[in-house]
DNA sequence: TTGTATGCGTTATCAA
DNA sequence: TTGATAACGCATACAA
């Protein structure tokens, strides 16, 4: 492979001047430019990377952190991310911590030996004080997720009134017997999501009994099981709200494994609107996460970060939609 | 940060000595050893990446190229991948090529310039000449792609033969008015699958009209609109033989909105095995890939390809499986 | 067993 | 405008 200092010597100047060249500098006579040009295509010469960025301790790159990969969530979020960072010359490479805390702390480690320029992460399996010593160090963002303090960057919608919100749309459709798939009580985005529904069916006087708060996984055989639960345990019902569209796809297959039709026997909804969403059938009402603002807000932030510009809020807070679908009904 | 120095410093030795307890080299007295262990400690340093890896040349890591992360398909082999990576020292980088020629040129230049050690790649925009010249010079495996000469390490099945044997089955329903929705003609992959379903019909003396071979995106989308044209223009058929499980998810949706039923009106069947195949209603017959497989066995021959080990074969063949489910009922 | 010194490819400082 | 040279942090050949 072809060095600077080969191109110098085809170009009979300095690896100075060559050098000037390749950062573009105004100071080099044209024709000078134009014989290191020519050598350097002769040669087929491309800059060392990795001697560049040893040299700048910088790579220009990002790392994003997604549970998991398969998701179509994040690859809205994903496109998003992408497109702020071409436009300022970082790569964005994709990682996948299935929510394993070893696996993030070495992503984390990554930034910390300079293999990365800063991370966006949408998992927080690490506890909030190594996140928050890892970001008083390094440019991190936080999207899709609160942590409970505010000392994070970090950008989401507001779970709790969008959870109130759908919840309220399920009430307003005459539903009293209301089920709620809670997701994992570990994770901050779920609890304000049930704090959010709870909020709605008190304020409306609906009384729901513990155990229709059901605690699960939150993927479709997390959803699976917890409704095959409750149908186990003869419990009734004629809505339920999931906290994420996974859970609510797998509850719609163990309501149609027992005999149930959605809408018409029960109500369900889910929250995030993934692909999959739109697709299933019954296809779901949810709400739907501004995903790839999400993304290119989050890449913003991480620019500022990185440039050492003081942020204007740790918290961002975008908007988010309900969507109307098949899988609520109308109940009368 | 702490560097190397400042370790050797703290511990009253030389560098030297530091790298070589950082390179686990037996050749350190225990006491100097632990002495060297606590200043590292002491410091918190961590030895920068980026210069080890400019000092060696080499980054430890491979970047997997897919063309739509998002596909859960490619889920499966990142796992693959991941497994066998990480047992040797490797991680793993993702990327969204979007099947993007330029997109995926550029991955191929952090190839060149050294940004990362070796490419696997399930997406093949680009031109099979500088495929091969990249290949030629650098650790390069394709995974699920047929390129049309050999010179380019490979794993696949043999989709020929998988596309015969699901068109066999479909055949042996008893159907005779078959339609195959052909994906896109430019990939060496959809030709295969073509061929193995035109030889399927033929052995079996059952004649396919070429309106009933209908090109299409390789996309839910694609399966919609091409499906769409069928009925509008009137054409009759009891079967759909897909190249890929999008695009018979999108000819079911098609189906669907017409108003025939799947399976009792139109049996369908895909490729693949992709994650909405098992959850879709109907759920979808079609080939299974062994995903994980494809994975850590590509990874295995980069390893060896790194290793400058001679290959055995350019081609690797692995084993299908066939899944019948919902989707193709059972014609009689 | 340990230390000294060199070089990896680049950028940037300073001098010419 | 150009060139010589130092420096980045580390691994290693060679010397001690």
């Amino acid at each position: 492979m072809a060095t600077i200092h080969d191109v110098a010597r085809e170009a009979g100047v300095s690896i100075a001047t060559v050098s000037r060249v390749l950062q573009g500098s105004s100071k080099v006579l044209p024709e000078t430019q134009e014989r290191i040009n020519d050598a350097i295509r002769r040669l087929n010469y491309r800059p060392n990377r990795l001697a560049q960025q040893f040299r700048s301790q910088e790579t220009k790159n990002i790392l994003v952190i997604v549970p998991e990969i398969g998701n179509t969530f994040y690859s809205d979020i994903l496109a998003g991310i992408k497109s702020v960072a071409i436009k300022n010359g970082y790569s964005i490479l994709i990682v996948d911590s299935n929510s394993d805390p070893a696996a993030e702390r070495h992503f984390y480690e990554m930034l910390v030996q300079k293999q990365v320029d800063g991370i966006i992460a949408f998992s927080t399996a690490l506890p909030t004080a190594e996140l928050q010593s890892y970001a008083a160090q390094y440019p991190v963002v936080i999207g899709c997720r609160y942590v409970s303090d505010e000392t994070l960057p970090n950008v989401t919608i507001d779970n709790e009134k969008a959870s109130s919100d759908i919840t309220n749309y399920i009430l307003s459709l005459g539903h009293k017997k209301i089920c709620y798939l809670a997701g994992p009580a570990d994770t901050h985005v779920y609890r304000a999501r049930l704090n959010g529904f709870l909020d709605a069916v008190r304020s409306r006087g609906v009384d729901v009994p513990r155990n229709r708060i059901v605690r699960c996984e939150a993927n479709i055989q997390g959803g699976y099981d917890a409704v095959a639960n409750l149908l186990n345990s003869r419990e009734k019902f004629t809505a339920i709200v999931a906290s994420g569209d996974t859970m609510a796809v797998g509850a719609i297959r163990a309501l149609n494994n027992f005999g149930y039709h959605v809408p018409d026997d029960v109500a369900v909804v889910g929250f995030d609107d993934i692909e999959l969403s739109r697709l299933f059938s019954p296809s779901l009402t949810t709400v739907r996460q501004p995903k790839y603002l999400i993304g290119s807000r989050s890449m913003e932030i991480m620019l500022d970060l990185i440039a050492g510009k003081p942020l204007l809020s740790y918290r961002t807070v975008l908007d988010y939609e309900l969507v109307i679908r098949e899988s609520s009904g109308s109940f009368v």
